[in-house]
DNA sequence: CAGTATCCGTCCGGATACTG
DNA sequence: CAGTATCCGGACGGATACTG
């Protein structure tokens, strides 16, 4: 595929693919979440435990709509006290490459981004 | 690098990677933008058009954070009427490859995810 | 042509309190 | 334990009008 058709899948649309992806797992804390599960079946708890700073409330909403999308399983156990674990789905892990491969990105550039943002606010004062 | 070691990089130091390059380019219009200059220098109108729908005020607002990020180069010709030209920077063009990747994912796997939330919505009225 | 300025509605996310 | 309910501030993004 070249490099055109490539980008052509960003583009494609009107946009609609990467805007898509993006309200799905741009917000702040899905692929937080996507990450923490990889590999492993989590509480609800050990969840937010994993999670530095979210909350509850964010905690919720995040795993239901990853739960919608059929990225994530949500599994309640007929306990006292209640028991549900979060699993990733087999398309939510396929997930994972992407995304790791965009932190990688991030990492990787993030000093020059911190550069060009201190060059760029001095000279725009 | 194992599995495990590649999730740490989008939970690392409490996913501020992640949030970082969300922060970025996870809004609306960034990576249409970069995607759309990829390969080409074009002038704020060109760019306009081949966004559909993209408003002059976020377009402004997208190339200017784009350029303070280091990753778009917008310069500046000293002519009547003036003309403005907007280019990926040597950074810019690495993001192609991860976003691409990202995107890929969003085109193949759009269709489990709308049919997941399809079921989901039937059984949550 | 390539922007700024202004207004404005909506959604996101945090804090807090309460519950089956 | 695993949520829900409520309130709130702020950021995001669209529409419109104006300008060097």
């Amino acid at each position: 595929m070249s490099r055109y058709e490539k980008t052509c899948l960003i583009r494609g649309d009107g946009g609609r693919a990467i805007r898509g992806i993006l309200d799905r797992v741009g917000d702040k804390w899905s692929l937080l979440v996507v990450a923490t599960l990889d590999g492993a079946s989590l509480r609800f708890t050990e969840l937010q435990q994993r999670i530095p700073g979210i909350s509850q409330r964010m905690l919720t909403r995040t795993v239901r709509h990853l739960e919608r999308d059929g990225l994530v399983t949500r599994t309640v156990f007929a306990e006292v006290p209640p028991r549900v674990e979060y699993e990733l789905t087999a398309m939510g892990r396929t997930l994972i490459g992407p995304a790791v491969a965009l932190a990688e990105w991030a990492v990787d550039n993030n000093p020059g981004i911190e550069e060009s943002q201190a060059s760029y606010d001095a000279e725009h004062p």
